[in-house]
RNA sequence: GGUCCCUUCGUCUAGCGGUCAGGACAUCGGCCUUUCACGUCGGUAACGCGGGUUCGAUUCCCGCAGGGAUCACCA
């Protein structure tokens, strides 16, 4: 059985967006159908740009999504160690070389060679160079066979490069620090890594760093590089398309389930499906699916998904996230109508948490805010005694349920002759103040029967006489 | 510029030689209706171009064009 190992490796330079979200999810999804592992690394050869913030939200955001992990979080900055040591285990092997060249004097060869019309590569001035002095800054470069280096890639099929179109890389900093190409090829092989799947834009680092496996006598992995995401212009995802960050999602009242349905589906297919929860999707996900184009974000059917989900969750569980984004607005839910009743009214209307939140508002208003456009056009005198009669058969009524209520204003509407279209729109806007709410049978049902009357009687006083 | 990758409705995509080119979001109509939504029925809408291969190409091959990625002592 080989166990298949992934991993999903942030730097750590600002939260998890959209677009890494995606890659951790696949390799997510692809360790839990096989039953492999998924490990995390963290990225911060970069000391510079590194932070810890960085690093807690991105697990943060990982955990909001549901993408645990078996290892790790593995810091790169705690194996300094063992990266010099491979280091020089090349550099014993003849298979790098100190370079003594500073990035001054690189800077201005590349230029040279460009205005040439040449390729902008290490010109190997150092490769054969006579002394090595060691107290002189250097850097160590990998000597890059010659030949050809190809990879059958589990997406986009099989990718060759000439060698001699890759450069000597460095791998070692004249500070002594590694870097990126040479720690994730020493990471991923050490880690045992089996299947190496990331973005896109590491196609053209892959065959330097298959040389680099190959110089260190490490098995070399399988790669898998998923299309970039891009925004409605075509152009690299950013926050001119709007929200990136992962944790924005869940501001705007997204639900994790939707953005993870949304993320597989942006990229990946199954046949006619649309809908999956993370259990299907771990048993359906595969890399034979997987697009090879780059694909757009499209918000609104992110949006559609979470209003599906918004529909279809748990009373209960929405509830208490309800209470959670009311709270953030400022709105006490204790001692208000049953939460539960109030996700009910609102869940086929609602397209995010946010959304249900506004709708919610005004159950748990200590009194009703008018629009005077609501009022004047639904309180007219015509209508007082409609509105009336109605309140009258809910006072009346012990089982204050849909039904009861149901029948209530039937009764009215047999006695007065008016028809629901103009006995419901005044009632509408005592109970909340404007033309726009659930069924008014479910307001008055879900506020419960002491809170509606004392909204109804209080009512009354709209009607110009 | 070099190298590498990509190309089906506006968008996400199905398709793996013969289909009226299917689904979803969006959009446009109808229906439902106490408002707003939801739901429901239906419509508009796509194979970048040019060569081949083949009885037959969206599908296979080669060009072209157009996008994109990458060419750091960043990751």
């Amino acid at each position: 059985m080989s166990q298949l190992r992934v991993r999903f490796a942030p730097s750590p330079t600002g939260y998890l967006h959209i677009g890494g979200a995606r890659t951790a999810l696949f390799n997510f999804l692809l360790a839990r159908k096989e039953q492999g592992n998924f490990i995390l690394r963290i990225e911060d050869t970069d000391v510079a740009r590194s932070t810890q913030t960085s690093v807690d939200a991105i697990l943060q955001a990982m955990d909001w999504l549901g993408l645990n992990y078996d290892e790790g979080p593995i810091y790169q900055s705690e194996r300094f160690d063992l990266y010099r040591s491979k280091v020089q285990e090349l550099v014993v092997a003849g298979k790098a070389y100190r370079c003594y060249c500073t990035p001054e004097e690189l800077e201005q060869r590349r230029e040279a060679a460009m205005k040439s019309g040449g390729k902008p590569k290490y010109d190997r001035t150092c490769l054969h160079r006579q002394d090595q002095p060691d107290d002189r800054p250097y850097a160590i470069r990998f000597l890059v066979p010659d030949g050809e280096t190809a990879f059958v890639d589990r997406i986009k099929g099989t990718i060759s490069f000439q060698n001699e179109e890759l450069d000597d890389l460095i791998i070692q900093r004249s500070d002594g620090t590694p870097t990126y190409n040479f720690v994730v090829v020493i990471d991923d092989a050490e880690m045992g890594m089996t299947l190496v799947l990331r973005g896109d834009d590491h196609v053209n680092n892959t065959p330097r760093q298959i040389l680099l496996y190959q110089a260190l006598s490490y098995a070399v992995p399988e790669f898998a590089h998923v299309p970039m995401i891009l925004g409605a212009d075509k152009t690299r995802l950013s926050k001119r398309h709007g929200a990136t960050s992962v944790m924005e999602y869940r501001v705007m009242g997204f639900l994790p389930e939707a953005l993870v349905n949304y993320l597989a589906r942006l990229g990946w297919s199954c046949g006619d499906e649309e809908i999956f929860s993370m259990e299907e999707l771990i048993v359906k996900f595969d890399l034979d699916h997987v697009g090879r184009s780059a694909g757009v974000f499209n918000p609104e059917k992110l949006l559609w998904l979470n209003a599906h989900y918004i529909k279809t969750g748990d009373r209960q569980r929405l509830a208490t996230l309800l209470k959670e984004y009311l709270g953030e607005r400022g709105i006490e839910t204790d001692g208000g109508p049953d939460l539960v009743g109030v996700v009910k009214s609102l869940q086929e209307r609602s397209h995010t948490m946010v959304e249900m939140a506004e709708g919610a508002a005004f159950y748990f208003a200590d009194k009703v805010d008018y629009l005077p456009e609501a009022v004047s056009k639904c309180c007219t005198p015509e209508a007082k005694a409609g509105y009336q009669t109605v309140l009258k058969h809910l006072s009346a009524l012990d089982d204050f349920s849909h039904d009861a209520i149901a029948a209530a204003f039937n009764q009215a509407m047999s006695e007065t002759g008016l028809k629901l279209g103009k006995l419901a729109p005044p009632v509408r806007v005592a109970l909340n103040g404007t033309t726009t709410s659930p069924s008014v049978y479910e307001v008055l049902e879900v506020l419960g029967k002491e809170r509606s009357l004392t909204r109804l009687r209080q009512g009354e006083a709209l009607f110009a006489t």
